[in-house]
DNA sequence: GTGACGGTATACAGGTCGGTATACCGCGGA
DNA sequence: TCCGCGGTATACCGACCTGTATACCGTCAC
């Protein structure tokens, strides 16, 4: 019930903004009452950060040779954008509506693009580049400009240009005895 | 006095929200009567839209060399993300309030980015690179990154990051017989 | 002088917001 | 059997929203 009630939740604040959807429309369009909302959530900021759980979100290779899934990252970003029409990342979204420091969301939002760029850190580790968290920070930018270029335009050259770029990157990390054998 | 009432707008719709704003704390703020703030603007929507050319953004070298003129606006990024408390993009944070599509703010914020990437453009183009389009989208892909990412956190790395990369972006797509004396 | 104008001050209309209160209903477990 | 619990339905509170109305005031042009 929690879980339906953050999916709808998720949906309608991505769509339409964290302000501008109130609880009554989320109850309405859940099929609920308020009061049932308020029952699984003490209050409208904490059924937001339960929200951002349910909102989706490009999909990273769970297994695979480290580069290829790294590329996987970067490939899987143009079904996202081309899923439920596309509006930018929906935690830079939130965030824009997000002005305390302190909202449980914000806080969650910073825990996940943590992970986000620890994944691109290991990975690249794994792969034996040089400077992980320099090539982690470098795809993490990549893709940060990729899901915010995206949202402007409704074609996917944002996608295909992170791609490109991510590539470049990997490659420029690459021990130089290995780049011959890379795919290109 | 329009564009007073512009500015003490985009101060607050920037870092507050729009839909936190009201016209009321815009009256307040600016010293003025919420009558005499829709004298000069029919709507609170148009004056979102007034307000955002009066929202700071990072500076473009008006002359130069082409590609130190790239490379100058990629340095600006540092200045104005380090200035009034960042806290992202203006057009991306006004966007992500700005449901329909024909907002007349959403309008002008399109033509916004559209010229910034026609500006990239003709620079790479001035400076004989070749495929001057491509590289204005991969150097709009990076600027919206840095944009983005810097947002999330308090340091400049991001800022820095975006810089290197437009470098290699740049250098990539320089004629051969240039790229010797290409500063690095 | 006098009248138009841009400003102030205050109040209001009509609506929405987050959140709570009250009362009722159906179902599963002791 | 009956009680508690999770749900429904509805109404309400106080605050805030955009936008307008009314009435007054100073200044400048004529």
């Amino acid at each position: 019930m929690a879980n339906y009630i953050a999916e709808v939740a998720a949906g309608l604040f991505y769509s339409e903004g964290l302000h501008a959807v109130g609880v009554d429309r989320i109850a309405d369009t859940a099929g609920l009452t308020k009061r049932t909302i308020y029952r699984h959530y003490r209050s409208k900021d904490e059924l937001i950060a339960a929200s951002l759980r349910h909102a989706p979100r490009a999909s990273f290779p769970a297994s695979g040779a480290p580069l290829e899934r790294i590329a996987g990252a970067f490939d899987s970003l143009e079904a996202y954008m081309t899923g439920t029409q596309y509006r930018g990342c929906p935690y830079i979204i939130f965030t824009a509506e997000l002005t305390a420091p302190d909202h449980p969301a914000r806080r969650l939002i910073e825990k996940l693009l943590s992970k986000r760029r620890a994944w691109f850190r290991d990975r690249a580790a794994e792969a034996g580049l040089a400077n992980p968290e320099e090539v982690a920070e470098e795809l993490d930018v990549l893709f940060d400009g990729a899901l915010a270029s995206g949202a402007k335009r409704g074609d996917l050259v944002a996608a295909e240009t992170a791609q490109r770029l991510a590539r470049r990157v990997v490659a420029a990390a690459m021990p130089p005895a290995e780049r011959a054998t890379s795919v290109n």
